[in-house]
DNA sequence: TGTACATCAGTGAACGCGCGTTCACTGATGTAC
DNA sequence: TGTACATCAGTGAACGCGCGTTCACTGATGTAC
């Protein structure tokens, strides 16, 4: 054999990092494989050697954002992996819902940043972006369930709804006085509802 | 003068509503000036009687939504228009959070159908977009000021953002189901900040 | 009332451009002997 | 240990295609006289 299994296995990783970066900042339709292939160090033709079509790669792309760490990936923001109940769910909103990630458009949650090119995408996109919703969904209920509150599956898909909610507004509204409005009046509200959880 | 300014006017509006319809249901860019001036029964090369360049009519587009009254465009939705106080804005998130306004795809808030679209778009749409934002926001509020809760545009902004987070990820997951859920967990938490205003 | 005319909304061919995808080729690699 | 060879990740030119925009033209209209 030429190469090994794992060299190619490297290179296609950097090119589906590379394209979710891409994605993130200018969409699915504005981003072209001669662009990815390029910030990947790579030429065009190379893609298919990797991918069968671009659709392909853009649901791979929306999965590997499972594997960021906000603590890495967004200025100044520290993440405690260990905290347990209430806390955790506290810091992810905390962290879902700051500067910081708004202004990390690259490293952006892609259910914030790609959500109206996802909904007309394939249901393979689909699917990746549902995984992303269900992992955040079951997140907050594993910090909500200490007390076994029965409506904590439900409480957690509000407080989702509204997590993202606020920061599509935030990030594609014109003015960022307005934009902080949202994302704090959300913010103040998502953790309001973990605190209420415990009464 | 050949013909009525009026008639160039009608002319304009058909271009406008024909584009919100096509871009709510297939965004920015896959939608063709060609597509959008056949579907007001005209030919490619008249738009730029109309429009400097297609993102002009993308921002008008946008704006246009604010004529749209659910009772008509929402298949099945009661609207009252004369009602007042949290009972109006009980109305607002019942028709907002509705299956009615998720399947009305062609008449479906650009807040929800255009989110990141608009938000790689140019300043003149992000500001159409931020309209509607406020539009609703202050709809609520008015809903919710009856009491002089000094809280109340917090609040709306709050609700704002879970209606449109709500929305956006039932209509881009893959699956009904969870997609109901979710709509259902938002519309309930929304309900319940409305009424407990008046506690 | 009738006619000649200026206007301009709308036409449709043409433009340059960049895209996703294909394909014949290359050349560094690890293996077989 | 050294050499010949098969593999296949990566190359880059080429393909067909549809786009946004331009432009010279048309012909229905309302006006001027």
């Amino acid at each position: 054999m030429p190469l090994s299994a794992e060299h190619k296995q490297k290179t296609r990783q950097r090119i589906v990092e590379c394209a979710r970066e891409l994605f993130n900042r200018r969409g699915f339709d504005d981003v072209s494989i001669d662009e990815i292939m390029q910030h990947a160090g790579l030429t065009r033709g190379g893609f298919y050697n990797h991918f069968k079509a671009k659709e392909d790669l853009y649901a791979e792309a929306i999965s590997t954002f499972i594997r960021i760490d906000p603590a890495e990936h967004w200025k100044g923001i520290r993440f405690d992996h260990t905290a347990r109940g209430e806390a955790f769910a506290r810091q992810i909103i905390e962290a879902y819902l700051s500067v910081a990630h708004l202004e990390a458009v690259e490293n952006q949650c892609p259910m914030i940043a790609l959500p109206s090119d996802t909904a007309r995408a394939g249901p393979r996109v689909r699917q990746a972006y549902r995984c992303l919703v269900e992992n955040m969904v079951s997140m907050l209920e594993r910090g909500l369930d200490t007390e076994a509150d029965s409506s904590a599956r439900q409480r957690s898909l509000a407080i989702t709804a509204l997590c993202v909610g606020g920061m599509v507004l935030a990030r594609t509204v014109d003015n960022p006085a307005f934009a902080d409005e949202v994302r704090l009046a959300a913010r103040d509200l998502a953790l309001e509802l973990i605190g209420s959880s415990s009464d």
